[in-house]
DNA sequence: ATATCTGCAAATCATTTGCGAAACC
DNA sequence: GGTTTCGCAAATGATTTGCAGATAT
């Protein structure tokens, strides 16, 4: 038998734990947004999250999914990501800094890490006279020998563009 | 007397000229916002565009700024950017690949180029299996010796909200 | 001439929020 | 028990779009 990983056998999630550390008041919605967090891997946007916490438990609503999310994000739980699309995707803030490589033709997202990024954005900023507060790069790209299907263009209504589109 | 960059002598202005070469139907608001765009050094998001168009011609309407700005970036004449602050911004497609420091105290945007990012992206782009498409480094940073005036956090209704705030 | 563009207002979409009811410490 | 959170629906803000009239080629 495998424990997932949001519980050790019936128990607190990952991201749970970090939130009673941080004295957040646990709630049965809470407490499944944790979870599903915990169990996930990829990148989930808000209407994602919405869809594997609501499998589980159908009493909850997608308002407070965003709420959570937001605070999780001001308590340093979570980090926003945009990598266009139109929609805010969340991670777990821990594995230290690193970046993303998107598949343009899947929108899969892959982490990577780089010391020489990180040293030269440093020596960048400092060239310009500024300090380094944060950075981020995003790469896109192509898996190399194959050719793609012709995704077809979406271009749905109302708003949410952006650089590229997203999976 | 010094002509501005927009145009040579009540002439055509760059950005004009492109859309002309590109078989663009000129009417008088897309040579207006043609022209504020060839006059701005700045990412403007489109809400200024239609501010500075309006204060030459205040006949002209938002939609014509989102629909032309759209048209433009289709035709490749401009790259939209997404800087976080929830509005997508514009610059003239141009000046070869570069990238941007955003000073997190006043959102202002400093262009720079970097050979080595260049190659080191691609390297790391091939290290994942894949062949690089496109890529983007945005620094955020604070200007070196300074106290910063302790900026209220705006948290404003509505959406927008990203990575960090906007100027 | 005629296909395209513009203005206006209404529609979309992601996200936030007011309010009374329900849940946590 | 009092404060915080939740669900719902209505509000927001950026952006798009349908339609009738105005325009460029």
């Amino acid at each position: 038998m495998d424990t997932p990983a949001s519980a050790d056998r019936e128990g607190i999630s990952r991201i749970e734990r970090l939130c009673i550390d941080r004295g957040l008041k646990m709630t049965g919605q809470r407490r499944l947004i944790a979870r599903v967090l915990s169990d996930s891997a990829d990148h989930p946007d808000v209407e994602e999250l919405y869809r594997r916490a609501h499998a589980r438990d159908s009493h909850i609503s997608i308002a407070t999914v965003y709420r959570t999310v937001r605070l999780l994000e001001e308590k340093g739980i979570l980090e926003r990501r945009d990598f266009g699309g139109g929609r805010a995707r969340y991670e777990p803030t821990e594995h230290g800094h690193h970046h993303h490589l998107i598949d343009v033709d899947t929108g899969k997202v892959i982490e990577f890490a780089d010391e020489r990024h990180e040293a030269l954005a440093k020596e960048i900023a400092a060239r310009l006279g500024f300090e380094l507060v944060d950075h981020r790069l995003e790469l896109f790209g192509r898996r190399f020998p194959e050719a793609k299907p012709a995704a077809p263009a979406p271009r749905r209504g109302g708003r949410a563009r952006n650089g590229r589109d997203q999976a």
